[in-house]
DNA sequence: TACATGATGCCCT
DNA sequence: GGGCATCATGTAG
C-alpha cells in the first residue's frame, strides 16, 4: 500500500469500456476531493453500472437532454444529478465520445479527512469507540450520503474531468488489492430491476443496503 | 404553465 | 417496515 500523495490518477482509457467492467474495476480505488483544508478521501466499495440503449433504468434511455448530456461525452467525466428534492448522485461517464453509459458510486469507506466529512454530514465522530464506529458508517454509505460528505453538487461538479491533474475531484489508485466482489441487482429502481449490475466488496461494512 | 416522478435518507413505530 | 420531505427535470397540454 502506498500513501495518499503517491496514489496514481486513473487514466481516461480506464473508463473507455463497458460500464460493467468499469464498475467492477473501480472497487478499491479512491475518490478524493482536494480542499483548502486538506484532502478528503474515500475508498470505493459499492458501484452500479448503467448502460445505454436497452437499459430501461438508465437515464440515457430518454435520449440526450440538458440534464444527461455528459453521458454522451468522453469517458472519465462526472455526471451529477439531483434526486428526490434532497440528494445528489455521482456517476462517471464510460465508453467513447458519442456512446452513453456510466457507473454510479453508491458507497465509500472513509479514508482521509474523516472529521471534515463527518462535519459536512452533521455527524459527531469524536466520542466513544462504539458510537464512533456506528457513526462512521453514516458518513458515506449511500449515494446521497457520500455526495454530501464530499460536497458534491451538480452546479459544482457536473461535467468535471475526474482524471485530470488540475481537478479537485479525482479517482486514484493507491495499490489496494481487491479480494472478493459480489454482484446483485441494483438498488432503488423499478425498470430493469432484475439485472445483476450492482457490484460491491464482499464483507465491507461500508456497503449500503443489503449485502447479499 | 401544470403536473408526475424519482439510481434517497431520515425519522417514527 | 413504512411514511414522507422536497424540487429539478421531462413531458404533456
Amino acid at each position: 500500500m502506498i500513501t495518499l500523495d503517491q496514489a496514481r490518477l486513473l487514466q481516461t482509457a480506464f473508463f473507455d469500456r463497458d460500464p460493467r467492467r468499469v464498475a467492477r474495476a473501480l472497487l478499491g480505488k479512491l475518490l478524493i476531493r482536494k480542499t483548502r483544508r486538506g484532502i478528503l478521501a474515500g475508498r470505493v466499495v459499492e458501484t452500479e453500472a448503467y448502460l445505454g440503449e436497452g437499459d430501461a433504468a438508465a437515464h440515457a434511455v430518454a435520449g440526450k437532454t440538458s440534464r444527461n448530456l455528459v453521458l454522451w461525452g468522453p469517458p472519465g467525466y462526472a455526471y451529477v444529478y439531483f434526486i428526490y428534492g434532497n440528494h445528489f448522485c455521482l456517476n462517471v461517464s464510460c465508453l467513447p465520445d458519442g456512446v452513453p453509459g456510466c457507473v454510479l458510486f453508491r458507497a465509500l469507506e472513509p479514508v482521509a479527512g474523516i472529521e471534515e466529512m463527518a462535519k459536512a454530514r452533521g455527524i459527531e465522530v469524536r466520542r466513544n469507540s462504539a458510537l464512533r464506529s456506528n457513526n462512521l458508517k453514516k458518513i458515506s454509505s449511500g449515494p446521497g450520503r457520500m455526495s454530501e460528505a464530499l460536497g458534491i453538487t451538480r452546479e459544482r461538479d457536473n461535467g468535471k474531468n475526474l482524471v485530470s491533474a488540475k481537478s479537485d475531484l479525482q479517482l486514484v489508485d493507491d495499490g489496494y488489492r481487491l479480494r472478493r466482489v459480489r454482484v446483485t441487482p441494483r438498488i432503488g429502481i423499478v425498470k430493469s430491476a432484475e439485472r445483476p449490475l450492482r457490484y460491491f466488496i464482499d464483507g465491507n461494512p461500508f456497503v449500503s443496503g443489503r449485502r447479499a
